[in-house]
DNA sequence: TGCCCACCTTGGATCCGGTCCAAGGTGGGC
DNA sequence: GCCCACCTTGGACCGGATCCAAGGTGGGCA
């Protein structure tokens, strides 16, 4: 965990607290929060902290490889620190949650180049989409 | 193409010149607008159709499987007409034009029950994402 | 240890796609 | 041809995200 501060330290980011407690909040249960709940689990440990900086710095660990974006509908978009080990997402329709399911093959070979249309492919995703238990059951 | 229109016909739709003017700008190439482009398409056939109309025909157009909504990115959704075949999409990350692609094989069968953690999934969205050719060479 | 400035944070304004609403219009069954 | 259930309208509104100018501060350097 202070692994990630670690690296952020050793890729020259500037420490502040506010960037201490955003990353914290990632890395500490593997969830995919929306940039309002992390805003809100910092804000529990660094009241003053502004919704800019949570934006600014979810920014910042995106590009910096270090989480992934996830937007899986037009609700908000959800902050995934699962960014280390390949992974797909496996979405409920009705309550929005999401799990991490790693499927097998690689689904970039089910493209033939026919279909490629000159395109340079840098990544597929793929989402599964269906109704979790807790909504079937509600 | 009045294919379309008499299958509305045939679902109890009331036809209204504005309902008319979107479904055949949808129908007419088959592209992946978005709902302001669609309204200024319709808008030049009908001057005076609102957004909110376009938005509600849209709407049920997607609801009654003749449409398919497309949200590749946080820009505005697209209205995707070929409802008709099963495809995925070829997303170029930087101009936003997509492309329809069949790929091999059901996506679906990668997934092994043990990652399917009690959903009952009911499709499947594949992206795949890179640069155009006209993005590349620009 | 202390200074200083490049970088960071702030909150309020703003943007943008989309939805809602109440008032007025009209397709099409009778 | 009438009438009303359904449709359209435009303007207000919403939520997520981004922008901005002003003020604060980490940390390199002396």
């Amino acid at each position: 965990m202070s692994d990630l501060l670690n690296r952020l330290r050793g890729r020259g980011w500037r420490m502040t607290a506010q960037r201490r407690v955003v990353a914290e909040v990632l890395d500490g249960d593997h969830m995919h929060l929306t940039a309002d709940e992390v805003h809100a689990r910092a804000a529990a440990r660094l009241p003053e902290i502004s919704r800019a900086t949570v934006y600014n710095t979810l920014g910042e660990l995106v590009s910096l490889g270090e989480v992934l974006e996830v937007s899986t509908d037009r609700r908000a978009k959800r902050y995934d620190p699962n960014a280390h080990r390949p992974h797909q997402h496996l979405v409920c329709a009705q309550c929005g949650a999401i799990r991490d399911v790693h499927p097998s093959g690689d689904p970039l070979a089910a493209l033939p180049d026919a279909e490629r249309f000159g395109f340079t492919i840098s990544n597929v995703e793929v989402t599964y989409r269906g109704i979790c238990p807790d909504c079937t059951s509600a």
